[in-house]
DNA sequence: GTTTTTGTTCATTTTATTTTGAACATTATG
DNA sequence: CATAATGTTCAAAATAAAATGAACAAAAAC
């Protein structure tokens, strides 16, 4: 049986394709993920051709486990997708280039959950205090009050953005 | 020598304000900052007056020196203020409740520099693949190039958009 | 149907981050 | 200047997160 032939390209990884990886990894950091998921992100963003999970785990040196769990969460993110190679049987894995379009989406749904679980949070903390309210000062009950509120203000501000990032984005 | 004399709302914490400081523990780590610090901020947010370190220690039942480390990046990125409370001695600290100014300049100035370290490193990702043009293929050199420049592209638009945000949160 | 390759899950190990606490520095008060 | 309260730093301990690899499952090849 052949092994999983490896396109010539990725045979050796070249000095740019390593160094993008590693900055693909570097910001995945940043953004929150695991550094493994920006690797596996890099390497097939700059593969000449789709991806089997094998091969990934060859040339990044990365477990079959932790691949597989990677492109798991980059293909729910809309980050990378399915592609079927003719021939081939098994499943390969392509990047999405256009990652402007993936920011709007997987990303954005990202913080739009984020937004209204915060949003939930600051809703039951209100109840909370309403709840206690003949227990507390009234000043200070009062303090409390409006600085919850000035928070709620600010969250609206944000909501009221990401659409518009949104659609700038667009 | 007369103990530090806690504000009586923080004698003992209202159901209230133990979930605000929860709620802002979990906002600081899903922003990548240490759960304390959120804690930190959430309690001085709520806090009827400036409090010293010691304080916020007793407060929290935090350490000395995590408290010292925690106020120092709070005030470094803008969320707290230094204040001196008359009579009293030491340092204070209080929120500063302008949170939508603070995202915007503290905040803001994070993201602009993440987005120009992005954009260095892709200058040098370039630089890097045209010093081994020669020893690429030519196909395979073409196409990584192409990929880069569609990524420019996208930090590109990337970086129009935070001067809008910026102005919006105004 | 057996063997081989691929894919998933999850307990364990590894690694990275956060917190603590002790040693040392600083400042204010008397 | 001595003492006491407050601050800072940093090595070590505690905790949290990620990667590994083994056990198991599923599908393909023959």
């Amino acid at each position: 049986m052949v092994k999983s032939e490896l396109p010539v390209a990725l045979r050796v990884l070249s000095q740019s394709r390593l160094e993008f990886i590693e900055s693909a990894g570097h910001s995945a950091q940043v953004l929150g993920f695991p550094r493994s998921i920006g690797e596996i992100y890099g390497l097939l963003y700059l593969a000449p051709q789709p991806l089997s999970s094998p091969q990934i785990c060859e040339v990044l040196s990365a477990s079959k486990g932790g691949v597989s769990q990677g492109v798991r969460q980059l293909a729910a993110l809309g980050f990378i997708r399915k592609v079927r190679v003719l021939g081939n049987r098994k499943e390969h894995y392509e990047a999405v280039l256009e990652i402007g379009e993936v920011m709007r989406t997987g990303f954005g749904h990202m913080i739009k959950a984020r937004a209204s679980a915060a949003e939930r949070r600051m809703k039951s903390i209100k109840t909370t205090l309403k709840s206690e309210r003949s227990e507390l000062d009234l000043a200070d009950y009062a303090m409390v009050n409006r600085r919850l509120q000035r928070l709620s203000q600010a969250q609206k501000r944000v909501k009221k953005l990401i659409p518009l990032m949104d659609a700038f984005l667009k």
